[in-house]
DNA sequence: TCTGGGGTCCTAGGACCC
DNA sequence: TCTGGGGTCCTAGGACCC
C-alpha cells in the first residue's frame, strides 16, 4: 500500500485544520458547513471555515470587508479556553503513540516516530493515519498530517493536502513535492527572501533545494542555509519536546479607534500595556530589566525609546515617574497615534533578585503589598491598573474578554 | 494585504578595549 | 599623527512564524 523506502528518520507534522474555526463548528453543530470567522470579540478575522475561505475570506479582514465578499458569513467570539482545552486533547493523543512531541503551537505539533513500528505493530504511515484518525473522531475536527524525514520537510507536506490530507514523503517523491511548492510555501521563508529569489530565477522549492551550498552560503543567511539542508534530507532541527514555559520577552500592544493625540489618554493606554506585560511577568515569576515604549502614528511611523533598570522589578508602579519621562520623550503633539505598545525584556528569575542597597526596601516592600492586596481583590490581574493608577481611569471601556487567557497560551 | 497581536532569531555596525 | 588587527558587547532593525 505505501512506499518501500526505508524511513533514516520519521517526523509528523500535524496541522489543525481552521483550527480556531472548526473547533466552533464541533461544540455548535448548528455552524458546520457554513462560513464562519472568529475573531468578532476584535473586530477583525482571526480564523474562518473553510466554506468562508472559498468564498474569499482571508486573514486579518475587517468585518466589513468580509461582508462584502461573503455576506452570509457568521461571526462568532473567540473561545480561547475552549481553543486551549481542544489542543491539549490532541497533543494528548500524539504523546499515547510517541514520547517525543513538540507543541509548536496551539494548533500543530511535531511527533517523533522513529523506531516506534514494532511497539505499533505498524508501519510509519500506518501509526500516522491512526493518530491523524483518532484525533478526527474524538474531536471532530480535521487535521492535515505530513510524514517525512525532516521537520522542514513534514511541514511541507503536511500542507500540500488540506484539509484532512496525508501526505508521506521520501525517496524520489520529495523531489515530487519540492517540485510542486513554491519557494515561498517553505517553512521559514518569507515573502522577502522569495522575491530576492525571483531575481535569480527560483520560484520552486525544488529550485531552491537544488541551488550550490556555495551559491546559498554566498547570498543568503544561516537560518536558510539551515532551511535549504532540511529540505535535502539532513536533519537540522530537532524536536523539542518541552512545554513553553520561558520568555525571552513578554509584550502588549493595540491598536485603538479613534486615533488620538490625546496625551492623558495615550499615556492611560500605554500604561495599561506595561500593567499587563509586567502581570504577565508576574505569573512566569519574572523580574523585568528592560521595558521598551513605541508609539505608531496613523502613518504607520514607530518612535520607539527603552528604559533599562539598574535593579530589575516586577511591579511598574515603582517606577512610574521614568516610565513616564520615556513617554515624553517619543510624545510629540502634533502627530495622531493609532498604536501603543510595550515589550518587556532583560527577564530574570524573580526569586534571585536581591534588593540593592540603594533601593529604597520600605516603598518597595509596600508596593509589593499594594499589588498582592490588589491582586486579590481582583483576580484578573490587570484589573490592578485600574485602580493603582489614575491616569488608567481614563480607559473607555474595561476589556469584555479574557486576553489574559490568551496571552497563557 | 491598506495593514491585529505576540513572539523568536539573526546580522550589521558602532563603541570600546588591547 | 597616521595606522594595524582582533575581540567583545550592545543595539537597531529585518525577517519570519502563528
Amino acid at each position: 500500500m505505501f512506499s518501500h523506502y526505508s524511513w533514516p528518520e520519521a517526523i509528523l507534522h500535524i496541522d489543525g485544520d481552521a483550527f480556531f474555526a472548526s473547533v466552533m463548528q464541533s461544540v455548535n453543530p448548528s455552524l458546520k458547513g457554513k462560513p464562519i470567522a472568529t475573531g468578532r470579540e476584535r473586530g477583525i478575522a482571526t480564523a474562518f471555515s473553510y466554506e468562508a475561505k472559498n468564498m474569499g475570506v482571508r486573514r486579518g479582514m475587517t468585518f466589513s470587508q468580509i461582508k462584502k465578499v461573503c455576506p452570509s458569513c457568521i461571526y462568532v467570539d473567540s473561545d480561547y479556553d475552549l481553543f486551549s482545552l481542544v489542543s491539549q486533547r490532541m497533543f494528548s493523543i500524539m504523546k499515547n503513540y510517541s514520547p517525543t512531541v513538540e507543541e509548536y503551537s496551539i494548533d500543530e505539533g511535531f511527533v517523533d516516530i522513529k523506531g516506534l513500528r514494532r511497539m505499533h505493530r505498524k508501519t510509519y504511515e500506518e501509526i500516522a493515519l491512526a493518530i491523524k484518525k483518532e484525533i478526527e473522531e474524538k474531536l471532530d475536527i480535521t487535521v492535515s498530517v505530513g510524514l517525512s524525514i525532516t521537520k522542514s520537510l513534514a511541514k511541507l507536506a503536511s500542507s500540500f493536502r488540506k484539509p484532512s490530507g496525508f501526505t508521506p514523503v521520501q525517496g524520489k517523491h520529495i523531489e515530487y513535492l519540492l517540485g510542486r511548492c513554491t519557494a515561498q510555501n517553505i517553512w521559514g521563508l518569507g515573502p522577502n527572501t522569495a522575491a530576492y529569489l525571483t531575481k535569480y530565477n527560483i520560484k520552486t522549492a525544488l529550485e531552491f533545494a537544488s541551488l550550490s551550498e556555495d551559491f546559498i552560503i554566498s547570498h543568503l543567511s544561516k537560518p536558510y542555509y539551515e532551511i535549504w539542508q532540511e529540505l535535502r534530507g539532513i536533519k537540522i532541527f530537532s524536536l523539542d519536546p518541552n512545554p513553553k514555559n520561558t520568555y525571552k520577552s513578554i509584550s502588549k500592544t493595540e491598536t485603538f479607534t479613534p486615533p488620538t493625540n490625546n496625551k492623558e489618554l495615550l499615556w492611560s493606554y500605554l500604561f495599561r500595556h506595561i500593567e499587563d506585560a509586567f502581570s504577565k511577568a508576574r505569573r512566569y515569576k519574572y523580574a523585568v530589566g528592560t521595558i521598551s515604549l513605541f508609539l505608531k502614528t496613523q502613518q504607520f511611523n514607530y518612535r520607539a525609546t527603552e528604559c533599562k533598570l539598574s535593579t530589575p522589578t516586577a511591579y511598574p508602579l515603582s517606577i512610574r515617574k521614568e516610565l513616564h519621562l520615556a513617554f515624553d520623550r517619543i510624545y510629540d503633539q502634533s502627530h495622531i497615534y493609532r498604536t501603543t505598545g510595550c515589550t518587556i525584556s532583560n527577564l530574570s528569575d524573580a526569586a534571585i533578585i536581591q534588593d540593592s542597597l540603594f533601593t529604597d526596601q520600605l516603598a518597595q516592600s509596600k508596593t509589593q503589598k499594594l499589588y498582592s492586596i490588589l491582586s486579590s481583590i481582583k483576580k484578573v490581574d490587570f484589573g490592578t491598573a485600574l485602580i493603582a493608577n489614575n491616569a488608567t481611569l481614563k480607559k473607555p471601556q474595561p476589556k469584555k474578554f479574557g486576553l489574559s487567557i490568551l496571552s497563557l497560551e
